[in-house]
DNA sequence: TTGTAAGCGTTATCAA
DNA sequence: TTGATAACGCTTACAA
């Protein structure tokens, strides 16, 4: 971590032309030569600093990510596709957690600034800003978010999820619904799964927020819910908080699904485990996160340049929590 | 993104020289001059490159960390621990993840020339590699492994929770016990717990070792375990572990912890949540990210040269899964 | 096949 | 208070 291509080239007796040729195999170099460099680099433990082969190449060989935290298996799993996938394409990967972070703006700026792509988190970064970063040519995927102009998007299909799983409790013959863990945000994926949930049940349906998709928020919110009013089922915005609810409803001393049918989405690994098992909708995690990497790669080599727009397919996954249902099979 | 300190100085008709003072503070730059500058900058949108600005300060201002894998709460807590000081103090985290990858040295090695220093998780980096990262001057701290020459090691108490968790699983007036998860690798968190427990409880404990340590492993191994000869108490190797084996004690219809106490470690959200809920040994998982990225920095701004080995604190957690006990106040 | 030298975009020293 | 200019460590035309 010291020695520079100089030493080398005086060790070898040959010119830092020579040396960088002969390491990196691009241009004619002698056989001998070659040789005499090699052992030069062995001798000397050279390693090319990265910060001068970026600077002459004109790229960090490294991607960024952006998003709210890391809490949950949801941003994990993305975040573990995406390593997997920039790491094969020999890019590294620097992360940016942004909750409870003040000048969040310039933190994304200045990571902006230290790699060749960006991978952004629909609610990490304000609008403004993806706005900026596409004006000031940064590439750019952003995950769960809609459509905007100079940027991937990528996300994972909601709406016609959303209606499957909602035409699916309404067979169980349930009527009265809730929605535990309302949009935060317009666009978002949990928006448009309560849009489709409720473009099928209509008014049988109503919102009931949570501060955050987490265990702890369901638990709260799903308890408040319980004790008030019951409805005959619980679709939750995601697993963590469906297992939330699954928590409430057991202190409150009710069967699941018996005295209220419950279902999350995302499957992560808990879903399969709770009790009941968890009647969810899967959504592919790490292959979002590795098709968020591909994509930035063709952005930013230039195999591709005009943005496109991905949504990945889901599966609705029918287990013990939605209730007794012949007609569907159990995973 | 594009603009160099070039064209802000020709703009504001000034040296480059100039432009760095005024930018950085550095120097005397009068205060009209300042002004033409900062229009300058503000009109081109200038940021200087990261590159630039690295390669003439002679740092990344970004530190790495090398992970098996980002699976479970532990090594995300940790993460974020680390990712928030390190942001905080300036330095931006390029992650790596181990687990599956071929060549590993190689990525660490590119790793380390990206940054000012590391964090390396006990398992993710083999030893001899350590050694020679140690040998090459990468500031290094290491978690959850034995102090090591020229490198600072980081990690929470387990042999004296260890002696406690059995002490008071004995106090349980239990007799035969079972460690599942036994230790793959000796020196690390895993084995210091089991040797600890195994100093209390002597021949009555039995070690069942699990693949990895995760909820499916131990579920897996609990229930083998269960069916084939029944421990009064399982100490498992961490929490996901003891949720797998709780997990198996339902499936097989036995009372946890009627028929079999268990107990996990870490004290992971889940743990609280679990039914029955975890008696375990909390470990601060956010803070071993923190302090290591202090850590990190003392070494590298050489505000300290000497290693340090530093042992966190933990505090048994007692909960409903290791049967009733009169004396204990639960959590 | 090899070497010279011009970048790449900063910072910081030294004169002026 | 400012401006040349030499690093920083590499890659890569262009010449030889």
């Amino acid at each position: 971590m010291d020695v520079t291509i100089y030493e080398v080239a005086k060790r070898a007796g040959v010119s830092i032309a020579t040396v960088s040729r002969a390491l990196r195999g691009t241009g004619p170099v002698a056989a001998k030569t070659r040789e005499k460099v090699l052992k030069a680099v062995e001798e000397l433990n050279f390693t090319p600093s990265r910060l001068g082969v970026s600077l002459a190449e004109g790229r960090h060989a490294a991607n960024g990510v952006v998003f709210p935290d890391l809490a949950g298996p949801y941003y994990t799993e993305v975040l573990l596709g995406y390593e997997e996938v920039a790491s094969e394409l020999g890019r590294s990967v620097v992360i940016l957690s942004t909750k409870g972070r003040t000048r969040v703006n310039d933190l994304i700026k200045d990571l902006a600034g230290r790699v060749d792509g960006l991978l952004v988190f629909g609610h990490a970064a304000p609008d403004p800003l993806i706005a900026e970063l596409v004006r000031l040519g940064v590439r750019l995927v952003v995950i769960s978010r809609d459509p905007l102009p100079g940027a991937d998007t990528l996300r994972s299909e909601n709406t016609a999820s959303a209606r499957a799983l909602a035409e699916h409790l309404a067979g169980h013959g349930y009527e009265r619904f809730a929605f535990l863990g309302a949009p935060l945000t317009s666009g978002d994926d949990v928006d448009e799964r309560w849009r489709g949930v409720r473009s099928v049940l209509g008014g049988a349906i109503e919102a009931v927020a949570t501060r955050e998709y987490t265990v702890e928020c369901g638990f709260d919110a799903a308890r408040a819910l319980l004790k008030d009013r019951r409805p005959e089922a619980i679709v939750c915005s995601d697993d963590e908080v469906a297992l939330g609810a699954l928590l409430a409803a057991e202190e409150l001393g009710l069967d699941v699904p018996g005295d209220v049918a419950v279902t999350g989405w995302d499957d992560i690994m808990a879903a399969r485990h709770a009790r009941p098992a968890l009647t969810t909708v899967r959504q592919p995690m790490r292959e979002l996160g590795a098709r968020a990497a591909r994509a930035l790669d063709e952005l930013i080599t230039g195999v591709r340049d005009t943005p496109r727009h991905l949504i990945l397919t889901t599966e609705l996954v029918v287990r013990a929590s939605c209730g007794p249902h012949p007609q569907e099979v159990r995973t």
